[in-house]
DNA sequence: ACGATTTGACCTGG
DNA sequence: CCAGGTCAAATCGT
């Protein structure tokens, strides 16, 4: 199928490259203070890291969002965007779906819908399809180590729990309140990993697409990234600096809730895919820009096999060639 | 009544 | 084959 980029777009070709070529050299920075985190990745982004890597985070994000709205044709002139606006944006121009840039990503997840959908189809065979999932291969994946169990501001629900070999406590299973409301697919799963002092790894998949505050962070508003907007109102970073006064503590199946202060020792991240995790956020699963422009519009052609994770992994890694990603423009 | 949790069944990837 | 991830009926809590 014929689909070519607005003529808006074309025009700004240059500007795309200047603010990619930015973001890639923001982002090659970044990676240097990411190697001189190694052991304590993500502790370094909060409380004493001393910011200059979320600067930097701000800055390309900040790139990204500028190429983003130059790509739609609607730059804004230094004006601060919202993820909110950019989702405004995109909804215009095709796909009202907010959740297809993250089935895009999410093999496993594009696979289970698929055949739930497939199942709906086969309504004689619908009936007692319980476990038929297809367990994700490449999982965008981070954890989250605790003292306790943490808050972290969405809205869960236990829909599963289940031993774990070579473990003393079972792994429970949690997805997010909205998944059937808002198509929200992200998920976690909390095991007690250590005794004395307790301690809790939280594992995530997937982002969350819903917009509703008890799902995005309730001291938050928003769980877009909100391009130039202060630090705190990333979710990448709320996330890890958020004052948490309140946290919730496992203590045989009792739940009480204790006043702690923050402390950012307690937070120990661990990304299973490099970076991968940050792309995440850098690109939250909502901005469908250019998703906008995508299948219904007939560029699924061209985007099909463009990895959009892989790309932006690639941008981060500071090994894209800025050649190769506009020839796609 | 309704939403959340529990729990055994079920299915898949490795 | 089996450990892990998910489903959904039963149960619980409000």
């Amino acid at each position: 199928m014929e689909w070519s980029w607005p003529e808006s777009v074309l025009s700004n070709g240059e500007r795309v490259k200047e603010e990619l070529m930015q973001g890639r050299e923001l982002a090659g920075q970044l990676c240097r203070v990411f190697d001189d985190h190694k052991s304590t990745l993500v502790s370094g982004f909060g409380g004493g890291g001393g910011g200059s890597a979320e600067d930097l985070v701000d800055k390309i994000l900040g790139s990204f969002a500028n190429t983003l709205l130059i790509l739609n044709g609607k730059e804004s002139d230094g004006e601060i965007v919202s993820g909110d606006q950019i989702q405004g944006i995109s909804s215009g121009g095709g796909s009202a779906d907010s959740s297809s840039w993250d089935a895009n990503h999410t093999a496993a997840v594009i696979k289970s819908e698929d055949f739930y959908e497939e199942s709906c189809k086969t309504t004689s065979t619908f009936k007692d399809r319980r476990g038929s999932y297809k367990r994700r291969k490449t999982s965008h994946s981070w954890t989250r180590d605790t003292h306790a169990l943490t808050d972290d501001g969405h809205g869960w629900r236990k829909y599963g729990q289940k031993r774990i070999l070579n473990s003393k406590h079972s792994r429970n299973y949690y997805r997010c309140t909205h998944k059937f409301e808002q198509s929200c697919k992200a998920t976690k799963y909390v095991q007690q990993i250590q005794d004395h002092p307790p301690m809790f790894r939280t594992t995530y998949h997937g982002n969350h697409t819903c917009r509703d505050l008890d799902c995005t962070s309730p001291r938050e508003s928003s769980n877009f990234i909100r391009f130039g907007d202060t630090k705190q109102n990333h979710p990448f970073f709320s996330f890890f600096t958020s004052v948490k006064k309140e946290e919730l503590v496992f203590k045989d199946e009792l739940i009480i809730k204790k006043e702690i202060p923050p402390t950012s020792d307690d937070r120990v991240m661990t990304s299973h895919n490099n970076y991968s995790w940050l792309c995440d956020y850098l690109v939250s699963p909502d901005l469908t820009t250019f998703e906008s422009f995508g299948p219904s519009n007939g560029v699924s052609s061209t985007l099909d096999e463009f990895d959009h994770e892989d790309v932006i992994s690639r941008l981060m890694m500071g090994s894209f060639d800025l050649d190769e990603l506009l020839q796609y423009i």
